[in-house]
DNA sequence: TAGTTGACCGGAA
DNA sequence: ATTCCGGCCAACT
């Protein structure tokens, strides 16, 4: 049995290029429709470049907040790969 | 075991 | 549209 916050990061891992996930969505797949808050705790204690944490945004379409770079560093990556404003 | 914290979300003012 | 408040979950102390 995986732990929720290893399901969270092999969902993460699998997000398609040009497609991003809000917390909220991870957290359904993750089997916990309302663990969002989890998840972002999860993205917060994995520093992985495996995982592109940058894919996953607020419901918002925002973000709250990234490990290296910044938000708006965040947003042109999004914007780059075509998933933000294509 | 219990209390606190935090990359969240949804509703109300 | 922006700001404030309560609620859910996992990890840390």
């Amino acid at each position: 049995m995986k732990s929720f916050s290893d399901k969270v990061r092999d969902i993460v891992r699998k997000i398609p290029k040009g497609r991003t996930m809000t917390y909220k969505e991870v957290a359904r797949k993750a089997g916990n429709p309302n663990a969002a808050r989890a998840v972002g705790a999860v993205m917060r204690m994995n520093y992985d470049e495996s995982i592109p944490c940058h894919r996953v945004i607020a419901s918002d379409g925002g973000m709250r907040g990234y490990n290296r770079g910044g938000e708006a560093r965040k947003r042109q990556r999004l914007i780059e790969e075509g998933a933000l404003r294509a």
